[in-house]
DNA sequence: ACAAGTGATGTCACCTGGTGCCATCACCAT
DNA sequence: ATGGTGATGGCACCAGGTGACATCACTTGT
């Protein structure tokens, strides 16, 4: 055993998920999340650079799975196919996280602040997702505009699979609304 | 003339976009805007709920009159014929404050604490639009898709409009960009 | 004309998020 | 033993943000 308790950063994690949900995440300060971890507030710092990145952890590993996703797909696919290749790399992410998904999601939407968060996570997202369309040859408002798609799809989506008492798979939720914005796009 | 300057909100604008230009943003103090308006901290708080909201005021206002122009569409109008319509009414605000435009969004840009403002503005407006869709009689998604579309075509054309040499319409650009989004959602 | 009221501002105290700097302390390599 | 090394704690400090109260010029009712 180590000289200190291992896994501190999830450690972190878990306090601050518990005392968010419990008290909410204005209410809840960071001193609280650290003592309740063993902690201090100084620590805190050292693994989170603020009080609303705890509850982001890992979005770029969701940002690598979906550009690697458009970098493998076929060549003939077309930008919205590549999109939603990059949605099906998403929904093996989510449904190894369902059983967090669901109290994040709700902490995330009581607070403006950390609705920003994700929101730039979000365009983080969508940014990366256009250059690796740029490299499979698309032109640029395309890409943007494809990248962007797929966040919003990927959102809708994912707000209907959160909430969905029949735990419908997320892959059949998104492809489902990809397909609607097709129709949409093309109707009129 | 009354016992105070008046025009205290729109000083504090210009004192934080000039500074928040000159020094940046992280380097701004409140303290310092409010005394450049010859005012206090406690009163740019009173006025501004946070450092970053100087900056978009008046968003409310576009808001509206993108929705406005939703209600007015003529029925026979796809969703994104409405956005289009949407977007026309964007084009006539921005063109009013065009002067403005470059530097603020030069500042936005260089700060992702901005970023991150901006952007719960744009869901907002996006949530503004779906609502006004589905009053429109379209679906609770295609609502949400085609709004949202409707903001980064928004996005998308801003950035093209504010760094064109050559001053060309809003309308026009973002007329072009809403076309390249359904080409590249029909094709393929 | 005088008193009471009103509304924008100032003042002050305070909390919390966030950071820089240095101390500590267990373990590890030589 | 001796000297790193790396995660942590402690402390001082700044800036954003808020609540409570004071001020002060002008307005309104009588």
């Amino acid at each position: 055993m180590g000289r200190w308790q291992p896994d501190a950063r999830a450690r972190l994690q878990e306090a601050a998920l518990a005392l968010y949900g419990e008290r909410g995440y204005e209410a809840t300060t960071v001193a609280e999340i650290a003592e309740r971890a063993g902690l201090t507030k100084r620590t805190f710092f050292r693994y989170f650079t603020d009080k609303r990145e705890v509850l982001f952890w890992g979005s770029e590993l969701l940002e690598q799975q979906m550009v690697a996703a458009i970098e493998a797909a076929p060549a003939s696919a077309s930008a919205l196919g590549m999109i939603g290749a990059a949605l099906d790399a998403a929904a093996v992410r989510f449904e190894e996280v369902r059983e967090f998904a669901g109290p994040r999601h709700r902490i995330i939407t009581s607070s403006p602040e950390l609705q920003e968060r994700e929101l730039i996570k979000a365009a983080s997202l969508a940014a990366a997702m256009a250059r690796a369309l740029r490299a499979r040859r698309f032109g640029d408002t395309a890409a943007v505009l494809a990248a962007h798609t797929g966040t919003t799809v990927m959102h809708v989506a994912f707000e209907q699979w959160v909430e969905d008492p029949n735990q419908t798979a997320f892959q059949q939720i998104a492809r489902d609304a990809l397909a609607q914005l097709r129709e949409i796009a093309s109707t009129g």
